[in-house]
DNA sequence: GTCTATATAATGATAGAC
DNA sequence: GTCTATCATTATATAGAC
């Protein structure tokens, strides 16, 4: 489908839709301006608010639009519950890299879509922990919820803060061939050895148990 | 010395600033007018541009003001490389609270400061990491570098996405007395056990050896 | 140093022709 | 559906009085 289709052979809704996708993405939505959308997409700016009434408007159609292509796909349950890998799982497919840029600038942003990717995660995350346990080649955390959350913000966090890990590794993407590799490795040697050699840390963090209180 | 100085004591230069690390940090650098900086600091929207030059100059002097007081600080030392630490920690302080969002604000938009942040960060844990396995309570990560990136990102990608965390498990803020204990415990868990209970992922994501190659 | 008043530019949104 | 022209608002920044 998406090698019959050409530019422009889109209707000009879908043009100011995926070139505000682009713009909001790239430059987040506060930087970005109606007439920018207008001229990428090649239309008056006039008619972006005729057809989506308003910027805000556009933004959720763009929402939309990412929901109804990322969200509810089954390409979110095979990246695992962790965003750097969906992206990779999704560097195949080149014409939804604005997407994936899209999403991420909206979980920095926060908001409502973030609320929704994020939840998106943890149900992935849970049932692969479920499948993990079953199978023993999980652990069961001690504190399931805080831990599903935990993990998803660790690796959510990466794709936010991706540039940063690459700038010191070398590159300037997460997904750089030489960086990403680096990562998923450190990344998965901690989840499978952890750091720490015995846990006093943890002791003192766990609460007091209440047999022990005064 | 903070406690011998009120509001109204402060020249109005400082209040300008504070009242734009306070805007900045809360509604983001975008959404905050010179005028709302005004009005909060108690003086006209011209002082504001006299004092800093341009909207840009305000925003250089909330860096460097937050740099010459976090930044170089012991307190990032004790902090451990971690942002939700460094939180905690100066959770006595209620005074530098704003500081520690407006950290945060800047982190998740990027630039300059972003990085500087991030690498401090990374020189402090490289630091505990030396001491950790000198005294035996750390183990040598395959990818010293590698580890050290990721080890800062998940933590500071806790405190971005602190509010997504706390959703789920009943707060609004990552240090919600409800919440903050579980997150602590759960990312300790995953840096002293791990969550996987044996390797095979890791083996798998690990670059093949070179004798192995065909 | 501080204010008021204003210049200048850009924004989101509307109106009406075609 | 699409455009051009324009409105009304708001933004940063400047000028000059005090």
């Amino acid at each position: 489908m998406s090698s019959m289709t050409r530019p422009g052979d889109l209707t000009p809704q879908a043009r100011i839709r995926n070139a505000a996708l682009e713009l909001f993405g790239d430059q987040g939505y506060d930087r970005t301006t109606v007439r920018q959308v207008a001229q990428r997409a090649g239309v008056s700016a006039g008619l972006v608010i005729h057809h989506f009434g308003s910027k805000e408007g556009l933004r959720q159609a763009c929402d939309d639009w990412v929901t109804a292509v990322i969200l509810d796909e089954k390409s979110i349950v095979s990246s695992g519950g962790s965003l750097p890998q969906l992206q990779v799982y999704l560097s195949d497919h080149p014409e939804l890299a604005p997407i994936m840029n899209y999403l991420v600038a909206s979980l920095k942003q926060g908001g409502e879509m973030a609320g929704s990717v994020f939840d998106r995660l943890c149900a992935v995350t849970s049932q692969l922990l479920d499948e993990g346990i079953a199978a023993g080649t999980m652990r069961e955390p001690s504190d399931r919820e805080a831990a599903i959350a935990t993990m998803v913000a660790f690796s959510t966090g990466a794709s936010v803060l991706g540039p940063l890990i690459a700038a010191r590794l070398g590159g300037t993407t997460l997904l750089d061939p030489g960086v990403y590799p680096r990562y998923a490795v450190a990344a998965l040697e901690l989840f499978t050895h952890g750091l720490l050699t015995d846990s006093h840390l943890l002791d003192q963090a766990r609460p007091v148990p209440p047999e022990r209180q005064a």
